[in-house]
RNA sequence: GCCCCCAUCGUCUAGUGGCCUAGGACGCUGGCCUCUCACGCCGGAAACAGGGGUUCGAGUCCCCUUGGGGGCGCCA
């Protein structure tokens, strides 16, 4: 069977952290497969979809690498949803009811207190064609619910094992609004019916759901697909995941500095039983992708995780990977600049900030060393400088001052970057070059 | 309130009744690598949530408790 999967957010807001971890894995299903990845916009609730949002949700998706082969968007396709529906109702399975929004609250409340399951009474299946003409004479307009079979629907998930749902303990779920548009559920089927998807692969935020859809499946006459719901994320603390633990979104993350492969390698090997560790390419992704190696259990997103991984990124990326967005942020120094730096860095912007101390101005640190420095100094071999120049230098001013280990080196990193920590000066030294040098060994900010 | 799921080092996890004095990765940490950080190599500390069962034998099976997650929408 070939596969064919999709990944289906609403424009009502960006893309975050949980949503990606659901399109990467289809996607990298797909791909593993061979078969086809389809974008769907679910944006048949008008109220709050925006454009905006949906162009935005296809740019952080382009910008994390996840390609799509297929694109539909739900508005489209309301006379197809629209002819299902009659379908549905000519076959009894589609039936009106008229309660408003508040008076369904009320009896939820109602059976809450009396300690039962807050379900749908089916109320508006015993209202006869008298009893909904005069709903529909004092001006009610009726919403649309789909009529469960109660019974146990059983599937086998591609992540969770054999799954049982008792229809019996769930709602008729509405499938039409009062004023006509519809709920996720329906489109949702439809959809995934007309576009021949195989595996439906989502957060297990939708287990209880795949029931009435499969029923909704065998009401059209199709198979239903295959099912995957992955595990949520969860804070550090171990509680819901909410906009007040980070930078969720992929924006943000961007924002942040993140390299997209260090975004997608995080979110594809959290909660798996591969190690949380930088891949430099997708198809390094692709290859070990399994569902076998996906946990039932939730997994804590941790942004410092998500830093140190970019970090490692980073510092075992091809130049040539990286060349434009130097170019971009003013990096100079090519290949051999960007391999004398890139172990020091957290983001790529931090690249940025070793130029700077390479280019100047910097001040020198210089403390009680003034002595040494200044003869460090003039023990500085003529130019032009490669990467031996460091080793040469420092064994000439060793041998003048009989220093060695931290003595010897440390007050020349502080005179020279102005600072303790950085890259290995054998290979930034020539970066500097010799006229700064001299002067920052003598004090001087260049 | 009711239903479903989950529970191994700080974190992500391996583990499908004896091969487990519980393995790996990240993090932490000691040492080495003629400076720091990083890399690499060699070491170290670090976990079966609690309680009952079943069994010759339990991290592994069952029950209860506790904790966490999900669901019970005219949201998706």
């Amino acid at each position: 069977m070939s596969v064919t999967v999709r990944f289906a957010p609403s424009p009502t807001g960006h893309l975050h952290i949980g949503n990606t971890r659901t399109a990467l894995v289809n996607w990298l299903f797909a791909r593993k497969m061979g078969g086809r990845f389809l974008l769907r916009l679910d944006d048949t609730d008008e109220k709050r979809s925006t454009a905006a949002f949906a162009e935005a949700i296809q740019r952080d998706l382009a910008w994390l690498g996840l390609a799509h082969d297929l694109f539909d968007r739900q508005s489209e396709r309301v006379a197809r949803y629209d002819a299902i529906a009659q379908t549905l109702k000519a076959d009894g399975r589609l039936y009106a009811c008229y309660e408003t929004a508040e008076e369904l609250e009320r009896k939820r409340k109602r059976q809450l207190l009396r300690g039962l399951p807050p379900i749908y009474d089916r109320e508006g299946l015993t209202l006869s064609d008298v009893d909904r003409a005069a709903l529909e004479a004092q001006g009610r307009r009726a919403h649309w619910r789909f009529k469960l079979q109660p019974m146990n629907v059983v599937w086998d998930d591609c992540v969770r094992g054999l799954q049982s749902v008792d229809c019996a303990s769930l709602s008729d779920p509405v499938l039409v609004r009062e004023d006509g548009s519809y709920l996720y559920t329906l489109p949702s089927v439809v959809d995934d019916f007309d576009h021949g998807i195989s595996h439906v692969i989502r957060g297990e935020d939708h287990v209880a759901n795949t029931a009435p859809q499969i029923q909704l499946f065998e009401a059209l006459g199709a198979t239903p697909p295959e099912f995957a719901h992955h595990s949520l994320l969860v804070n550090v603390e171990g509680g819901r995941l909410s906009k007040r633990d980070g930078a969720l979104s992929l924006k943000d993350m961007a924002e942040a500095g993140f390299e997209a492969m260090a975004v997608a390698s995080y979110a594809a090997t959290i909660g798996t039983s591969d190690p949380i560790e930088p891949h430099q390419t997708m198809s390094s992704l692709v290859a070990q992708f399994d569902f076998a190696k996906l946990s039932r259990s939730p997994a804590r997103f941790d942004p410092e995780e998500l830093a140190l991984v970019n970090a490692r990124l980073l510092h075992g990326r091809d130049h040539g990977a990286v060349e434009g967005e130097l170019t971009r942020l003013g990096v100079g120094g090519g290949e051999a600049f960007w391999l004398a730096v890139r172990g020091n860095l957290g983001t790529l912007a931090d690249a940025r900030t070793w130029w700077d101390v390479a280019r100047g101005p910097v001040e020198p640190v210089i403390g009680d060393e003034a002595e040494y420095c200044a003869a460090a100094a003039g023990l500085l071999p003529p130019e032009p400088w490669d990467g031996n120049s460091w080793s040469q230098w420092t064994a000439s001013v060793s041998e003048a001052t009989n220093r060695k280990g931290r003595a010897l080196f440390a007050p020349l990193r502080f005179a020279l970057t102005g600072q303790g920590r950085g890259p290995e000066l054998a290979a930034f030294l020539p970066f500097i070059g010799r006229q700064r040098a001299e002067a920052r060994l003598n004090g001087r900010k260049v």
